[in-house]
DNA sequence: GGGTGGCACGTACGCTGTACGTGCGTCAAT
DNA sequence: ATTGACGCACGTACAGCGTACGTGCCACCC
């Protein structure tokens, strides 16, 4: 047996993350995913709190920035919002565990880096680039949130519909009712696209606008 | 004493959260707080999870819309989102509780018809104010995350800075470097204003667009 | 008066995180 | 070769958790 590695306990963790879902991780469990004692795992780890931040540094950290620099910087921002999606896909029951805890890591760091790189090449002053940055990390933590929350039991059948109960009251919702087919028809990724296309078009506008008004920031 | 009741044991569970963190909760805490036993709790709330949804409710269900329906839509969705962020104001140690249980009650449900009004009011149709409203909300999520995430323990210390780590390597982040004065800088407010201007002209620009390819929806 | 049901409560069980002590294996210095 | 130090796996133990179950008090209706 390979000797016990704080790399082994994050990766057991997120497996039984995966498989049984965030609730039920506990020391005890993972050791035993290990074949071994409860306490061993004290020798690598400080505590269960450290645990899952290593188990959110370690999902983070897997992301794959793969667009083209010389790329148009809305097609960037782009692929980089997908990115983020795309781990959540990879680990979902792991995604509520990584927003939960803000990290001051460089695996949490590195795509802020890269974001705001691709702000500022498109011309964005320091300040905007920070502002839209944030505006997208909401926006993108809040579709995760919303994707990986509606599925926590993972099962397959309420990924088209059944979102909504069906005694919702016709004459206190009207408009719930008149669009309810739309509101369970929960496919994830048009929805994310769409938001995704809205910001993205907004900054665009932002940018014309920033730039017609001279150099600095886009108030106006 | 007053009888114990739903009401009263929701109403010792959020004050509890927001005086020692969620973390802190606990059915016997919340006993001990109320001066009974720890039992008597489950003769009106039927387990811990459903005390959480039931705390969730509670607070969402003390959003007060007063927003004109006559007023422009663009102040309608901005005055609703405000509405939102008020209630993470007032009970900012709850506001993970209450994002992180997807509750489909008259509560929750109450916010969604309002916005769907508002945004059919403005001309869109049944699917595009369901992914506008999905964007939106999202977008929101994802910001009082990240204001009530940057203050676990409501030190009044780090409201204005030391939010990034001193050691960010210059030569690894020269982006993060270059803004780490906005980045830490972190006026909630102005951010959230910042993102929820963007995002409704976004929509008022997909609008136009909408209505100059004449009926119906938004797609270009 | 006698049944019935609601409610407060104590006890108990299996679970949790983790502080502490113990023993074994390996390596460094003598 | 002997000894000491150190790292690491592990068992035990403790306080706290959610909650299943049983008990007893009290108000009610017949």
């Amino acid at each position: 047996m390979a000797p016990l590695s704080r790399a082994r306990i994050v990766a057991a963790a997120i497996d039984l993350i995966e498989r049984e879902g965030a609730d039920a991780i506990s020391m005890r469990r993972i050791a035993a995913d290990l074949g071994v004692g409860v306490m061993s795992l004290y020798n690598h780890v400080p505590n269960k709190a450290a645990l899952l931040d290593a188990v959110a540094e370690a999902v983070l950290s897997q992301i794959s920035f793969d667009d083209d620099p010389s790329a148009e910087w809305t097609e960037r921002v782009r692929i980089q919002a997908r990115a983020f999606r795309q781990i959540a896909h990879g680990y979902p029951r792991s995604t509520m565990v990584v927003v939960s805890r803000q990290l001051k890591s460089p695996a949490g760091l590195f795509p802020v880096e890269r974001a705001l790189a691709t702000l500022r090449d498109a011309g964005f002053d320091g300040e905007d680039a920070v502002q839209i940055l944030r505006a997208f990390i909401a926006y993108i933590i809040g579709s995760l949130l919303r994707e990986v929350g509606v599925t926590p039991t993972f099962a397959p059948g309420n990924l088209g519909g059944a979102d909504l109960p069906p005694d919702v009251d016709t004459t206190l919702f009207p408009e719930v009712s008149a669009v309810a087919t739309h509101l369970c028809a929960g496919d994830h990724e048009k929805s994310f696209e769409y938001g995704l296309d809205m910001l993205i078009r907004a900054i665009a506008v932002q940018l014309r606008e920033s730039k017609a008004a001279g150099r600095g920031g886009a108030r106006g």
